[in-house]
DNA sequence: GAGAACATGTAAGCGGTTACATGATTAT
DNA sequence: ATAATCATGTAACCGCTTACATGTTCTC
């Protein structure tokens, strides 16, 4: 059982919401769903030359003046098949690898200011996330009233950002303060 | 700049623990720190004989009968150094990918069904996974009253799981509750 | 008799990142 | 001037998974 390629459905799941060129799925993954997801150009281009082959995408191209032509593509309805088929197929959990606990777990013979320096590090980070997705949900909830489903499916997965990100600053607060009792030389 | 090799470091930490087998640290591996690291055994083994030619590492055969010949490896002072050297480095963080939003991002035009049935297999999971590690927790609680720091910074990476699958456990509530909704064609 | 645990390894191949290549336009 | 945005691609390489290879002992 070759391990499926994810790539490819984050792409045709692009082009579902619609025709766009390889330079705006990029933009669209990252400023969209970048809290749970990424693709890079060097994924992004023969994922989609490959989907056109397979006959789940089509392309036209658009003549511009300077810039490089734009290469516009469509899903087809075989590729939006395609898609559902996906979506209805269970979900596949690949085993976590979160370098911070791997370096706090092994850290208890350095000194505990090592461990104290990431946790830290890492709060400041979650703190900014925090923040910026609350903003954005703000603005989501805002523009909600009129649209259809499409944000609130947007929302339910920004919202699991949103929990994730609480969790781990309450980790944070919590571990620094063990940290510091070790630092400090105490039992608890 | 190249990206590192993070698989060495975890077999490199666990033989800073005590000496092992790559047998004995995959078991390690997945028993110890499953929650949020893993190997296989074709990582582990290669990475083995190079940590040797480095001189971070040095084997010895312990024959046994009927079963393959135990490589048991035990780190060096420069193993030592090597691992706290990488110990105090940046934390690098990855773009995680999680396949569940991903199909949750695409759904709105599938049925909710759909969506529904991802999201309460998560739950279930989420159920199972939360009551092991609450389990694990207990036992460490009652075997640390005599015991060193190993045991306390283990704890720690074991708190982050517990607080990020209670979070998953929140949010399945919540987004349940939200699909329901939008099957049965309410507003709210 | 089946399967898990013990025990070590190799080969093939994919998925993904990083760096390279090119070049105009617009905003600071 | 400098950087960012627009725009498309390729090449090299590495990390990792999956499958293969082999064989014994212990447990159900």
């Amino acid at each position: 059982m070759p391990r499926e390629n994810k790539s490819r459905y984050a792409v045709l799941g692009m082009l579902s919401l619609e025709p766009m060129s390889g330079y705006d799925i990029k933009k669209k993954i990252h400023r969209g769903i970048g809290e749970f997801w990424s693709e890079s150009f060097a994924q992004i281009y023969p994922i989609l030359k490959q989907l056109v082959e397979e006959g789940y995408a089509v392309c036209q191209i658009e003549d511009q003046e300077g810039k490089p032509d734009r290469k516009v593509y469509s899903i087809t309805e075989a590729g939006r098949d395609e898609l559902m088929k996906w979506l209805s197929e269970p979900v596949t959990y690949y085993p976590l690898r979160i370098e911070l606990l791997l370096k706090l777990f092994f850290a208890h013979n350095a000194s505990p200011d090592v461990s104290i320096h990431h946790v830290e590090q890492f709060q400041k980070r979650m703190q900014d996330v925090l923040e910026e997705y609350k903003n954005v949900e703000e603005r989501m909830v805002s523009a909600m009233k009129s649209r259809g489903n499409w944000l609130r499916y947007r929302l339910m997965t920004l919202r699991y950002g949103i929990y994730s990100v609480e969790a781990a600053l309450k980790w944070c607060e919590e571990t620094l303060q063990e940290l510091n009792g070790i630092k400090s030389g105490k039992g608890v």
